[in-house]
DNA sequence: AGCACGCCGACT
DNA sequence: GTCGGCGTGCTC
């Protein structure tokens, strides 16, 4: 039995008594972080019979070596009916699950629907210093005996013991020593001498570290609805106190009022003791966004990628306990454990950066969907912009559809100008700013109001071009032009973190003789500076932006009026609301649309209806003016006219026609390695395999590809990809998967699935 | 993901 | 005859 020793290996399949043997015992089912959709099954030690629960991790032997893994248990129970040989836990890792039941059941699901597995999931949700308990320590209390009290009536004990008797009833469970000596008056040996006479009892308490304190910010007022703003809360109200999940498309305009909706959404929620969770693109967490949802809750917590570990996991722990009443973050927020969830919001819903750009490659919103439908709660998406997929969504009935055509306050939105730079004066000799708009920049000014200028690149210019080869001087790892980066002196790739002086001859044909070619946000600030020498510039993006603080800082002058011309990025086309912004210029709105991207129309239109939206926020009227070498454009008129419904009627024929989203479901599949032929073999390979599998499973299969990446090389990697597409999601997983298993790769080759991808490069 | 097994070619 | 290439399959 047990005790005898084993002179051959074990069968796989048990013996009878063992079955028998093996009947009551506990087991737990465990996921490891490998790339296989199996659980494995383990024995409980005695233990941790008492112990044990879903959610934690443990460590277990793994293999022909039995190596130390660490797993998640997801679930505990008798043994599986196809019985087999069953190791046993080694060790139990967390004393509380680290993730609940409904969350664990969500994260298979994310596993299923994005082709990751499910150990590699759960890894990625947890954040590090939830798992390292960062943050916290482990301190020696002391906490009365059981009984003590009584025991300690009927003997004779000397004052100072007495006295440190007194503090932990008072406490009324566990007190760390050193508070115990502090509050007692008296050093350790009055607690020994407790502890020796069985009265109190040592126990070790994990205890944050972490000094800060919530403060929450000074209270404001509901503020009035208007109509609009009250049917739509309606709308949400319904399925709130149904309760029922539903997703709630609230397509408003630019200054219409949907962040004062989503707090009265949650208000609502917050009265029922449940918890919202607002999720929000990263670069809107502003100070200003946070002050505002602070000033109307008691209790907030903040995720974004900038908080140390132990405030992650202090943040964590306070959400986890039910204290906090709303959660505003970025993408990963959507993992946060509330324990009563009422309602998720998603504002900003066009934006990509809620797509995750590593494994495991999840959209935050259809995460959200998921998460609000098992829960049974409501899920708003806002946007100005609504993605073609939500917008078709809610137009075949799927979600609803609440449209918010007007600014609060009777607003006009701003009249938009296209200006065709083809017939400009200055652009075509090398400007960027062409007349129609440097009339309308000092005008502004004049005028006492501020001015945005938008533009998509960053760097002094983006090309070194060599007149010779008549090409651009490339990164040596990536197949992208150099940028030169004329404040820092040197040339740097926007994909790696290449970077060189600039050369005095060109690299590769030797010859003197290149030519900087077009302008970034640094050459677009030297020009600003010198046409507006009086005027107060900053510019605005990730160069500019390095220091931490530094965002909030700029951002924080341009509200106070010290600045009279915000010129950057991205970073400024998107949420910022300040009153006094009488002017927008988009320098370039070519630079999109123009991309080889089945969603370049719809970027260019987002683009130009969200910085429009920076501008005729308060009293003073705003204007945009958006330079183009396209000005016939269908989608640059649509986006000056603030048609969406439009643009999005014309860009879903588009997409059907093409067989393109949301009329289709796409997945990516990108190998790379550092040897082009071994990765061209294997994209053939892997296409063969994948046209060979799609036989018998219908004729809306497709596949497009193989074919080099748009971006052949990227740090050091050839990538070459291909395209699924079906009608249905679940049509393409299956698919995925019933391929997937019959190829192996190389070494060298890595291979990288991406579903629903956002872009192509 | 590791790691062993297994079935083919070039060497002592 | 054996050493070692890396395709294939399993790990509770």
């Amino acid at each position: 039995m047990a005790g005898q020793p084993r002179l051959f290996d074990l069968p796989d399949a048990p013996e009878p008594w063992e079955l028998a043997a093996e009947a009551d015992l506990l087991t737990a089912e465990i996921v490891l972080p490998l790339p296989t959709p199996t659980t494995f099954h383990y024995l409980v030690p005695d233990a941790l019979r008492d112990l044990i629960r879903p959610g934690q991790r443990v460590k277990v032997p793994f293999g022909r070596g039995d190596q130390l893994k660490v797993g998640f248990v997801v679930a505990v129970g008798s043994p599986p009916p196809a019985a087999r040989r069953l190791k046993s836990i080694d060790a139990l890792i967390d004393r509380e699950p680290l993730i609940a039941g409904d969350m664990l059941e969500l994260t298979k699901w994310i596993s299923e629907r994005y082709l990751g597995s499910w150990g590699q999931v759960l890894d990625s949700v947890i954040p590090a210093g939830v798992k390292k308990q960062a943050g916290t320590r482990e301190i020696r209390c002391f906490q009365l005996a059981e009984g003590a009290l009584e025991k300690a009536a009927s003997l004779k004990l000397p004052a100072r013991q007495r006295a440190v008797l007194e503090v932990l009833q008072e406490a009324d469970g566990p007190v760390p020593v050193d508070q115990l000596e502090a509050a007692a008056q008296c050093g350790t040996s009055p607690i020994h001498a407790l502890r020796d006479k069985k009265l109190i009892v040592p126990v070790r308490q994990r205890r944050s570290t972490m000094t800060e304190e919530y403060t929450p910010a000074a209270r404001t007022a509901d503020l009035i609805l208007n109509p609009d703003q009250q049917t739509a809360l309606d709308a949400i109200l319904e399925p709130l106190q149904a309760p029922r999940h539903e997703t709630i498309l609230l397509h408003g305009v630019t200054g219409s009022g949907k962040t004062e909706i989503y707090i009265r959404a949650i208000r609502e929620v917050v009265s029922y003791g449940r918890q919202a969770i607002v999720l929000v693109p990263e670069i809107s967490l502003t100070p200003q966004t946070i002050r505002r949802f602070g000033s109307r809750f008691s209790s907030l917590a903040v995720l974004h990628s900038h908080l140390s570990d132990a405030e992650r996991h202090w943040h964590w722990q306070r959400i986890a306990s039910g204290e906090v009443e709303v959660v505003i973050g970025a993408r990963s927020a959507v993992f946060a454990p509330t324990p009563h969830l009422g309602i998720i919001v998603l504002d900003e819903e066009h934006e990509t950066t809620f797509k995750q750009n590593a494994t495991p490659r999840y959209h935050a919103r259809e995460v959200a969907r998921e998460r609000a439908r098992r829960a049974g709660v409501p899920l708003v998406l806002g946007s100005a912009t609504p993605t073609l997929e939500s917008f078709d969504r809610a137009q075949r009935g799927l979600d609803r559809l609440i449209e918010m055509p007007n600014r609060v306050e009777q607003r006009p939105l701003p009249p938009v100008v296209i200006v065709d730079t083809r017939n400009d004066a200055l652009v075509p000799r090398g400007h960027s700013i062409g007349r129609a708009l440097k009339h309308s920049i000092e005008r502004s000014i004049n005028e006492g109001g501020q001015v945005i200028l938008f533009l998509n690149l960053r760097g002094y210019s983006p090309v070194l071009w060599c007149l010779k080869c008549n090409e651009g001087v490339k990164c040596p790892d990536c197949d992208i032009s150099l940028t030169w980066h004329r404040d820092r002196g040197k040339l740097l790739c926007h994909s790696c973190d290449f970077e060189m002086p600039p050369p005095e001859r060109c690299p590769s044909c030797g010859q003197p003789g290149q030519k900087y070619l077009g302008a970034g946000t640094q050459k677009l600030e030297q020009e600003v500076r010198s046409k507006f020498p009086d005027a107060r510039i900053v510019r605005m993006d990730s160069d500019a932006m390095r220091k931490p603080g530094s965002h909030d800082e700029a951002l924080e002058r341009f509200r106070k009026g010290e600045i009279d011309i915000l010129l950057g990025t991205q970073m400024i086309a998107k949420g910022l609301d300040f009153p006094n912004v009488t002017l927008v210029g988009v320098i370039d709105a070519d630079s999109m649309l123009h991309q080889p991207d089945l969603r370049a129309a719809e970027r260019t239109f987002q683009l130009i209806a969200q910085v429009a939206g920076r501008t005729g926020r308060g009293e003073k009227a705003g204007r945009v003016i958006v330079q183009t070498m396209s000005p016939d454009d269908a989608v640059i008129q649509l986006a000056a006219e603030h048609d969406y419904l439009g643009f999005a009627k014309r860009e879903l024929a588009q997409r059907r026609e093409h067989h393109a989203p949301p009329a289709t479901n796409l997945a990516r599949v990108i190998v790379r390695g550092p040897r082009e032929d071994l990765v061209r073999a294997e994209i053939r390979k892997i296409v063969e395999t994948l046209k060979e599998t799609a036989k018998g499973r219908g004729d809306d299969l497709r596949i497009l590809g193989p074919a080099p990446a748009p971006i052949l090389r990227l740090k050091k990697l050839f990538r070459y990809h291909c395209q699924l597409s079906a009608p249905t999601i679940e049509q393409i997983l299956e698919w995925w998967r019933a391929a997937e298993a019959r190829f192996s790769l190389p070494d060298e080759v890595e291979l990288t699935i991406d579903v629903d991808p956002l872009d192509l490069r």
